[in-house]
DNA sequence: TTGGAAACAGTAATGATTACTAGTTTTACC
DNA sequence: GGTAAAACTAGTAATCATTACTGTTTCCAA
């Protein structure tokens, strides 16, 4: 019985579903709230490292010092906006063959890499040209 | 006259250029102070921060909630050990070229990337089979 | 030498995240 | 349905890395 069913998990799940804008913690907090008035940060919390232990959403460190969630688990990068600091899916192919390159000259075990790009998004160039 | 000479900030630069493992800003701030019994931790943070600006340093973020720094500024890469959080340097092949993969089909401007690698290194790796 | 910018030490504040606690909900079993 | 243990919750306090502030000191060009 490890794990119980929660209406509070499964509000912040379906929100992290609507978005593809990678929010963070807060970001979950301000707008389940509108549903959920009384729902606590630290239940937010909680349940975001939850769902990302069991692999239902993922935890994004793009260095920002703030940890961003996205509920799309199949494989793909994202790019952090140097201007705005938005956090966008990058549609390219799959580079995990740098773990085969990492491998060649180490002595211990790869189990996987991060990896995010950055640079100025669309919008944010279009605004710096004018 | 932008930038002044500061001792504070040789000593910094001087210790990290002795360590590979990649410390932390309070590692540093341990270290230096045993040789310079007053300085702050925020004199270590500031210095930090100006010489990764500057570029004659390099701030790590590799998802620990702490920064790494490096005065190693060539081009590498890292590895942080899941076990022991060890931050390591790989040598492999440059793998700038995701960057071109990356740009293919993005409306907006790539200037960089960040990566690293985890998994158990070498010695957690001996160790975890005995 | 000296005036002012830059840097400093020491301390307080910030901000994201985690830990704690007493009460509530879920669920396996009767 | 009843019930009890385990999981979960809200609310709050604590943690911890980092940054900001303040009054003093250091550096350096003129």
């Amino acid at each position: 019985m490890a794990l119980k069913y929660s209406r509070q998990r499964e509000v912040i799940k379906d929100f992290l579903c609507t978005r593809k804008d990678h929010p963070t913690a807060d970001v979950v907090y301000m707008n389940v709230r509108q549903q959920f008035p009384n729902i606590s940060l630290g239940t937010v919390y909680r349940n975001l490292t939850l769902l990302s232990d069991m692999g239902e959403i993922i935890r994004l460190r793009v260095g920002d010092g703030v940890d961003h969630f996205d509920a799309d688990t199949s494989p793909h990068n994202h790019f952090v906006c140097s201007e705005c600091g938005s956090v966008i899916d990058l549609k390219m192919e799959n580079i995990d063959y740098i773990q085969e390159a990492a491998r060649k000259d180490f002595s211990g075990r790869i189990d996987g890499y991060s990896a995010y790009f950055y640079g100025l998004c669309g919008s944010c160039c279009r605004k710096l040209q004018s």
